[in-house]
RNA sequence: GGUACCGUGGCCGAGUGGCUAGGCAGCGGUCUGCAAAACCGCGUACAGCGGUUCGAAUCCGCUCGGUACCUCCA
């Protein structure tokens, strides 16, 4: 499967053929949590698409180097702000050390990662660790003329970069006219221009998160961090730099800045960016009362929620929409994703009951072809599961004996949907534990259903339909078949 | 207001000039002691109007509707 990985570039509004700057190695940076709250579904979208990225590029046989940040400093809450950061306005308020919340919500976040079978990243640093790049790469730019100090502070001069190289070039912003808009309404503060951002903020007295620098004692600006961290651990240029749509402008967009100002170029060679996800139609946020922790999705204990959602329901919902578009949550869309998932970890199942024969009706070359192409083409991971779905009903043709395959089809046919599906896709059955208890209680149920077998053998129906109605009462789903027996714990 | 993007069958969601995905729901059938499940089969939809073309969901224009970003956000 050598098809060229296609990727749409932010930068050119196209797709562009991958090229790593370095084969075999890539370098992909992902913008990670803020972490002053519980991992909500918008956190789950970045993470599971470049998880799907990152597999995918490490199946094809690249060495990936894949970097996700925690941001847990200098989170500027806005302007009027000036001085405190989100994670010190939390601290404060619940009256705990800053780095207690932080190692919170870190923690509550790669928890509910793993649920998703997120893969850990190579590395994930955080921005409180890398205070010293941060305030070398602040020097650079002074020292290259594009920043100003005023009161301790330090703010990109966005107006005289701007003159030199092109400002807004990522989202497709007209920064003469944003200067213009903005001057006017300025001059309360610090900035000598509205667009103007921090790179370092001095710190306000009460302010408990703090660094000493030249400057000041402070904290460093918030898109500082990924350009000082990306070029920390990937080097320059590096290959990907991936993170959500909203992050674009400004985020971005100063990252890019800051990086010629530093350096003199670009330190990205290829942007990609998720789009957002909606909840009936609308956008997710707190205002709205739609706001959906990934707890609260697992659990089902919002009240938008009709059920508990697993977080296979949700990676594979998400990874039946492409990552460029935006994707709308809806209980009926999850409920159709839930059902879709299950038939195919049914289908995988089903692979073990196949009987070859001697000849091969079905071309499993298929198979990874057109769902490997279909990855290629921008991670179109829907088409690539539509794929699979073609496959399930093969798969259950097979099963039935309607369709033949051969001995060393079936192997291939199993070990690439397997692939696809388990390594590639993330997927991961539910259904199959994999704890000892989880063992034990297989088994358990295996011995209660053959004697259900046997008691139906001798048509004593009364035995039979007590041990149904007491697994069905349990919770565990029995389905009778043709040559015995499939359960299901609900 | 500026800048992007989108509008596909009951729902979700691919497809970017002809070959008309996929899932869920629905309908029909198979299987079955009963039940459930499962499995198989079935759907010619592309906001509206106009244009280009032999041919458009796909290109162009207009209209209507929606979303996102422009402030922290994934």
């Amino acid at each position: 499967m050598s098809t060229k990985l296609q990727i749409y570039n932010t930068l050119t509004r196209k797709k562009e053929e991958f090229e790593p700057y370095n084969a075999p190695h890539v370098g992909l940076y992902v913008c990670g949590p803020t972490v002053y709250g519980d991992p909500h579904l918008g956190h789950a979208r970045p993470a599971i698409t470049f998880d799907l990225l990152f597999r995918y590029l490490t199946h094809q046989g690249y060495k990936v180097r894949y970097v996700r940040n925690v941001t847990d400093v200098g989170h500027l809450e806005n302007d009027a702000d000036a001085g405190d950061d989100k994670i010190a306005k939390k601290a404060r308020l619940e009256q705990l050390e800053p780095m207690e919340v932080v190692q919170y919500y870190t923690l509550r976040y790669q928890d509910a990662m793993k649920e998703l079978n997120v893969l850990p990243p190579s590395i994930e640093p955080r921005a409180s660790g890398h205070i010293i790049e941060q305030i070398e790469m602040v020097k650079q730019i002074l020292d290259n003329g594009f920043a100003y100090q005023s009161n301790g502070s330090i703010y990109f001069d966005v107006e005289k970069y701007n003159a030199k190289h092109n400002y807004g070039k990522l989202s497709g912003r007209n920064i003469e006219e944003m200067i213009s808009n903005t001057r006017t309404l300025d001059g309360q503060n610090e900035k000598r221009n509205g667009v103007d951002f921090a790179l370092w903020k001095k710190a306000s007295p009460e302010h408990i998160m703090r660094w000493p620098s030249p400057w000041s004692d402070g904290f460093p600006g918030w898109h500082l961090e990924c350009s000082a961290m990306s070029t920390k651990y990937l080097g320059q240029p590096f290959d990907i730099h991936g993170g959500g749509m909203d992050l674009m402008f400004p985020h971005h967009e100063c990252e890019i800045a800051q990086s010629v100002a530093a350096h003199g170029h670009e330190a990205v060679r290829y942007w990609m960016h998720n789009n957002m996800i909606t909840i009936n139609g609308q956008k997710m946020g707190k205002s709205l009362g739609n706001f959906i922790t990934l707890e609260e999705l697992f659990s089902g204990s919002h009240k938008l929620l009709e059920q508990v959602y697993s977080p296979m329901t949700i990676r594979f919902f998400i990874l039946q929409a492409q990552y460029r578009s935006t994707l709308d949550f809806s209980n009926e869309a999850l409920q159709a994703a839930e059902k879709g998932l299950q038939r195919l970890m049914a289908a995988n199942r089903m692979l073990d009951r196949i009987k070859p024969s001697d000849s091969s009706t079905v071309d499993v070359a298929d198979l990874p072809s057109r769902a490997f192409a279909a990855l290629s083409d921008d991670l179109n991971s829907p088409i690539a599961i539509a794929v699979l779905f073609d496959w399930v009903r093969n798969i259950n043709s097979l099963a039935e004996g309607k369709e033949k395959i051969t001995q060393s089809d079936l192997e291939t046919l199993t070990k690439e949907f397997r692939a696809i599906v388990f390594d590639v896709l993330g997927i991961v059955d539910e259904q199959s534990g994999g704890s000892k208890q989880a063992e034990l209680t297989g088994k358990l149920i295996d011995m209660l259903l053959t004697m259900r077998l046997e008691a139906k053998a001798r048509k004593d129906f009364e035995t039979s339909d007590r041990i149904r109605n007491q697994l069905t009462e349990m919770g565990v789903t029995v389905r009778d078949r043709k040559d015995g027996f499939d359960w299901e714990i609900a």
